[in-house]
DNA sequence: ACTGGCTCCTGAGGGC
DNA sequence: TGCCCTCAGGAGCCAG
């Protein structure tokens, strides 16, 4: 399931393919994603040249002359570059025809994913606008999310998959984090010293940079943009495994769900 | 202001 | 072998 460096992962793999390059064609094989492909996609994005791919949280970013196609690959999604005269695969929803014959196609049997086409600042749209800080930029700290666990009763691992708290901590990284941080992700958040929260703050850092140079995570469906799989799937240390001896300290791991969320621990590391 | 629950969807995997 | 059931989950939205 793509997260944030899956997200980036395919970014960069799609952005030396986009970047200067004219799209020919928009076809719309499957409108009906988490919400209906605009029409106006197809209509307004042919003829453009692609500026510049982007990303903010796990939406991906392909910014035409006059407009921006917002991309988000929901739980199942994933970005191919084919040859145009490729036959389509089932659950490719949208072809990107370029010049020069590639075609970028959207694959997501889920459908939780989302195209979505805007002509104004990208970064005003409602599902960008009131976003929190990138994980990995300077204003993610400690102390922001202290500030923010301020008066909360919810899991701590819930705050930490909140996109308005901080982008692009999903269901595999939050687990990975807060063993990382020796914090119990049912701890109340607002109950928790602003030191823990520096060091949760370095785990969450440290966590997706790894997955992010090892290529993502590969658990069901993601695959790279060159339809590789990621390797961080081997490094987990806590997530889908129930059961097994914790690699710190041997305690069982343990699974509970919080937020209607599988949630993974070491009853022995966290506290 | 918070919180938890609901919703969309398909494929994998387990049990019988 | 094959069928049916359950579960997985990103994240916006809504009711309480």
């Amino acid at each position: 399931m793509p997260e944030l460096p899956e997200v980036e992962t395919t970014r960069r793999g799609i952005e030396p393919h986009l970047v200067g390059r004219r799209v020919r064609a928009v076809a719309v094989h499957q409108p009906q994603l988490r919400y209906p492909v605009p029409a106006a996609l197809a209509r307004e994005l042919p003829g453009q040249t692609i500026r510049r791919v982007g990303r903010r949280a796990k939406y991906l970013l392909l910014e035409g002359e006059r407009g921006t196609l917002i991309l988000h690959l929901g739980m199942s999604g994933s970005l191919r570059l084919v040859p145009a005269s490729d036959p389509l695969r089932p659950h490719d929803h949208l072809c990107l025809t370029m010049e020069g014959g590639l075609q970028l196609r959207l694959h997501d049997p889920r459908r939780f994913g989302a195209a979505l086409w805007t002509r104004d600042d990208h970064l005003a749209h409602p599902l960008l606008r009131g976003l929190g800080p990138e994980p990995l930029g300077d204003d993610f700290t400690g102390i922001h999310l202290h500030r923010a666990a301020q008066g909360r009763r919810i899991a701590v691992k819930a705050l930490l998959m909140e996109s308005r708290i901080v982008v692009g901590v999903g269901n595999i990284y939050a687990s990975e984090a807060l063993f990382r941080a020796g914090i119990d992700p049912r701890r109340a958040a607002g109950r928790i010293a602003l030191a823990r929260y520096e060091r949760l703050a370095d785990c969450v850092r440290e966590t997706l940079t790894e997955a992010l140079e090892a290529g993502g995570t590969t658990l069901r469906d993601y695959l790279r943009s060159d339809g590789e799989p990621g390797y961080f799937a081997l490094r987990l240390d806590v997530y889908g495994r129930t059961g097994e001896a914790c690699r710190r300290c041997d305690t069982p791991i343990r699974q509970v769900r919080l937020a209607q969320r599988s949630t993974f621990y070491c009853p022995g590391c966290q506290r």
